[in-house]
DNA sequence: CAGTTGAACGTAAACGTTTACGTTATTTTT
DNA sequence: AAAAATAACGTAAACGTTTACGTTCAACTG
């Protein structure tokens, strides 16, 4: 049988309390009853229960993480972040891979509702009301890395996603480039979707160019949509001379079909991606992209998170993006 | 505050054992009593508090995953098999990113213990004597998975590496490559490291090709190691017609380097992967690789570790491995 | 009709902690 | 030297469940 406080106050030979104010160093004991009790413990092998620490601190030390796809590079980016900062900060992490499915989802939260987690992150998910209402019943703190809700209630933490695709898209303009094609992502991504295509289209108006409907074409951000993207985009628009895909996936997915249409990147056709996962610089040719901070989403979100149990106030937080430079840009030639 | 079983109890005017026994659908109770205790539970929004549950009855329906690299691609297509898994036969999981350190796997195993973990899944690790003496101590039911420990105190799930590189390499020799390199993971991985370049080794060896100390060379499974060690390789063998990476991540590294020195892949090399990470087929140009059934080992690994914890007893599993023909590999002209 | 059985509950102990409060002995204060 | 303060503990309640056991009452048995 596992050894109790109670075990190793009666080979200590004082109460368990006192054995619980050594475990947590309170004061209150003498010094050397706090060397029996080490021993004691030692001897015994024993390890607190986590669970009756719980069930009366009402602390849990444990958060659980909403994620939509842990297998892709960037959620998997942002979790490393979120397990990192939490580890540090002495906390476990319990990870729901949602798929997008909402029956999945009301069901992981039922779960760690009752597994008492001391906060929730939820990650690039649309949150609609169902879910919203749900969470709010849960009673602990939340916060969104990468995505936000519409009635604003939780404090996130992201990319503005419209200067960001602004600023993605000003850097093909800047390079001369005026037939600019984008692979977004779904339309009914009400968070990175169509605040993509708002700063898309945003840019090229306050540059004078005006938006032709077929240089727009709608992905799911995964890199076979970016190769569905790039065909139909090359069909319906073959005088782009440059792309603005929305994920790096979808960015490597056009560059695959280029290559496939013996068509040359940078030279005949500028790309540039976002997110700056590992793939941008293992793309052939290394992709230029709109950097987030991934990792540094996540982290933040931990330790805002983390702030929030403990009874602090925190605020959302834009973050930073840039523009990684590599080889699939490049500056227009004036004769095009 | 939140509503417990008594509140639950006092709202419907009966006990809270007869609470507990809706709760868990045993017998004993009448039909409208049981719609009394269900319509309070609704009225409270009561969610059974599973710290106290666990408590009692020494079951938390939550895993460990200890994990080296989360944000990669091999692993986290392992942790989705494993999380879906875990999910759908209704268990938690934690993950623990342990970066491959030891200070950090130690704690790890603490905080598992403390919190009461039904069973470990340790993933892609090397178990040093010191890590299985104290997961040993843990007492609790443990599965490798694309691993195994040496003195095989654990059960394990994995691909036979040294017979998977055997074939992959074979691969090459039958396309009529007689000059093959390798670019190895680590010398002290003693699990994925040594196992693939045996099979290499004894590839040749069977086909009458003698081993050559300048084919080989040393990587960690990085991109960047892949592109470092193909240099190298490139510099001291350069009469090399085929290679075999062992990762993906090392193969699009090699299929980098070749681009940048004007190296028609696979024209004038073929190069050949392992692991089959989405990496494979979003490489240009997309990479012939062996594949690992990497979620499913997951899935596997979930699922026969779960079964332990309910007490049944379960056998390490040799997964099959298969090749999957994409372009980079090409059968040699007999000119050469 | 006395006795037995079974359904439908209730009571209370147990799980392993933390902590408020009480007790003793010793030290400090005045 | 008496009173007050403090250090060093111990006692017991509380956290929210499950479950073994006990109780009541109606129905059934012979």
């Amino acid at each position: 049988m596992k050894a109790t406080i109670k075990d190793v106050a009666k080979k200590a030979g004082v109460s368990i309390a006192t054995v619980s104010r050594v475990l947590n160093n309170q004061l209150g004991y003498a010094k050397d009853t706090e060397l029996k009790v080490l021993q004691a413990i030692k001897d015994l092998e024993y390890h607190p229960n986590a669970l009756a620490r719980g069930l009366v601190g009402k602390k849990t030390r444990t958060i659980g993480v909403l994620i939509p796809q842990i297998s892709s590079l960037v959620a998997s980016k942002i979790l490393a972040g979120i397990e990192d900062t939490a580890h540090n900060l002495n906390q476990s992490v319990i990870i729901c891979n949602t798929d997008n499915d909402g029956k999945r989802i009301l069901n992981y939260l039922s779960v760690l509702q009752e597994k008492q987690i001391d906060g929730l992150i939820v990650v690039s998910q649309m949150l609609i009301p169902k879910y919203v209402k749900k969470i709010k019943e849960m009673k602990v703190p939340v916060m969104l890395v990468a995505t936000k809700d519409q009635q604003n209630c939780f404090p996130f933490i992201k990319v503005d996603d419209e200067i960001a695709a602004y600023h993605a898209t000003q850097h093909l303009i800047q390079a001369r480039h005026k037939k600019i094609g984008m692979i977004s992502g779904s339309k009914e991504d009400i968070i990175a979707g169509i605040f993509r295509v708002r700063g898309y289209k945003q840019a090229l108006k306050d540059n004078g160019l005006n938006f032709d409907d077929r240089y727009l074409v709608y992905g799911d951000f995964t890199f076979n949509s970016g190769k569905a993207c790039m065909k139909q985009l090359l069909h319906q628009a073959p005088e782009i001379t440059a792309v603005f895909a929305a994920s790096d996936e979808m960015a490597v997915g056009a560059l695959s079909v280029a290559n496939q249409q013996r068509i040359r990147v940078p030279d005949d056709l500028s790309v540039i991606g976002y997110d700056n996962t590992q793939l941008a610089e293992m793309a052939i040719p290394p992709l230029t992209t709109l950097s987030q901070p991934l990792y540094q989403m996540g982290a933040i979100g931990a330790d805002y998170l983390i702030s929030m149990s403990e009874g602090k106030s925190v605020k959302s937080k834009i973050m930073d993006f840039e523009i990684i430079l590599r080889n699939t840009t490049k500056i227009l030639e004036t004769s095009k």
